[in-house]
DNA sequence: GTGAAAGCGCTAACAT
DNA sequence: ATGTTAGCGCTTTCAC
């Protein structure tokens, strides 16, 4: 492999106006420039990287922890990997693939000069790795947001704002019965924080509007979605409609309302939460507040591209939801008020 | 950050004394390793990875190019990928994320030495990229078989082998006609060769078993799925097995067959090729090829390192297929042949 | 506008 | 069994 040197003896310069030159760091005459760029592009050549992390102390990677364990959903999480993987490209940095269960494992790499930035995924309210986060030496982007963001830059959608606009566009349709077909029990006792936030946020909207939420958790699942219907229609009231907070579980709701003979959204209207890939891979089409997990992603790498820049500022950022497709799978209510 | 000459010092050694402490490649008396382990944990010493790069010529990194264009199966991609990062912790080794469209980019890693090997995910039969991997500067595997495999290393399903097992066991179990599910056929003339060698050999099977096999290519969504099942009920002779090679599509191919009132087993026999996790999400058991995407990200990982220690034999592994659940979906044919 | 040279923090060959 | 030292290939200050 040519080196810095090599490109300097073939244009006849100095080995600094070499790296002068393509850095753009400094004022190099027209002429200079071309000759350099010319040599190094007839080389081939590609400064080595850790030569450039040892003297600049900049490595130009962003570490990126992505939960691996089963039973998270995996499209959404492969989405925000792209928005990341994206985003970091179009800033000329590499991307680094951790797995989110070690924390010794992000601490590694921040203090070895690996990467100079993490970000990190599937964050709990009251995540074990809070405090190894808040220690480390290089700036953190956490996805999700913990109870206590002090110090530490967040962003996630606001699910507290999705869960009142899902209830919202529903009540507004005239329904007074909505079922809110949420993550496990498990998972809500757990501190998912994206599954708490998007119930309040529900309860918020229906008590805004003066209408009734049943509360129905779900397993991640087919045959969970399925018996979170079976459930939601035989218990008191019979909701007139269903807000959909659970990806893994989406495919079983749709089949066991087919399965009842209930029709979307003629019989019961269905708003689902999830990212819009999801959605249309079902076999109806619904109206979706869309988990943009492509642009929080993105949104990640620029606030740690922020820090790097020396901002010193945490701050947390909450995407505003979107409802897709309004008209789809919600239609004004046709039971009469009791 | 402390370096290794702030461990020199306070252990009272040289600093390569500590370098070979820490490294083990050299004999150091009990006693002096155990005063530099010390030093180095009392100040949180890391080796920086950009110097140790550069001084040593290896940056202990996996590249791995990851597919992200959509309509790909995220699940299996996501357990290809979890078991690369697995395999590299083993080693010792990080793994950085490329986007598997721009061969540029692995080029680019290889060339500036950021990473000593690259895994490649999704290759097709005659992949754009082949001409690239070949003269890269270091190892590379690919996950996918192409038609020249020449100085390549590859590993995969072997994919001709499951056609034939799934292929085989219906047949065993008195099937005469059977109808494979497979990829689209947009995705079979692109050269998709797992697609491809798949439907080889179930054909292969179908004809040591002098068994009729029906080629029904499915788009890869539920709809896709669901239509796909209408056709191979429609045309000419009736199945009474199928053969579902198409991940995305399995759910709609499972609800067709209730809708059509056909139940599984008793009326038609279905066998699954898909990831363990993909089929234990639906609403039904079903008999699985099962395609262990994680074990062949491990493999391929194994392999890299084979080849970083200097061994230079590409070889392409071809890993065995397993019959998972032989009983829950296929039962033995009821229809007398005509 | 360009060059010379001093590191960056390690590894490994060459000492003893 | 340990120490000394010459690089590895860059970036960046200092000098002109």
């Amino acid at each position: 492999m040519p080196t810095i040197e090599d490109v300097a003896r073939a244009a006849g310069v100095s080995l600094s106006t070499v790296s002068y030159a393509l850095s753009g760091k400094r004022r190099i005459s027209e002429a200079t420039r071309l000759r350099v760029e010319r040599a190094a592009r007839e080389l081939g050549y590609r400064p080595h990287a850790g030569a450039r992390a040892l003297a600049s102390s900049r490595s130009d990677v962003i570490a990126l922890a992505v939960p691996f364990r089963p039973g998270l959903d995996v499209q959404i999480v492969m989405q925000f990997v792209a928005g990341v993987v994206a985003a970091a490209r179009t800033h000329g940095r590499d991307v680094l693939l951790l797995t989110a269960d070690d924390p010794e494992e992000v601490a590694r790499v921040a203090a070895s000069s690996t990467a100079d930035a993490v970000v990190v995924m599937d964050v709990a309210s009251d995540d074990a790795r809070l405090p190894a986060l808040r220690a480390l030496p290089v700036p953190s982007v956490l996805i999700g947001v913990p109870d206590d963001t002090r110090g530490l830059s967040c962003v996630d959608l606001d699910f507290t704002a999705a869960g009142r606009l899902a209830v919202s566009t529903l009540a507004e349709a005239g329904h007074t019965t909505i079922a809110l077909v949420s993550a496990s029990a498990t998972r809500l006792a757990e501190g998912a924080n994206y599954a708490v936030r998007m119930r309040a946020g529900a309860l918020a909207g229906a008590a805004a509007h003066g209408v009734e939420l049943l509360q129905v958790p779900s397993e991640p699942t087919f045959a969970g979605g399925a018996a979170a219907v079976q459930e939601a229609f035989a218990r008191g009231p019979r909701p007139t409609a269903l807000v959909v907070h659970n990806e893994a579980a989406l495919g079983g709701v749709v089949s066991a309302l087919e399965r009842l003979g209930l029709r979307v959204p003629a019989d019961v209207s269905v708003v689902a939460v999830a990212p819009s890939e999801i959605a249309a891979a079902l076999p109806i089409r619904l109206t979706t507040v869309e988990v943009p997990g492509q642009r929080i992603g993105r949104i990640a790498v620029e606030m740690a591209m922020q820090r790097m820049g020396g901002d010193d500022t945490a701050e947390t950022r909450l995407v505003a939801p979107a409802l897709l497709d309004p008209e789809v799978s919600v239609a004004r209510c046709a039971a009469q008020p009791a």
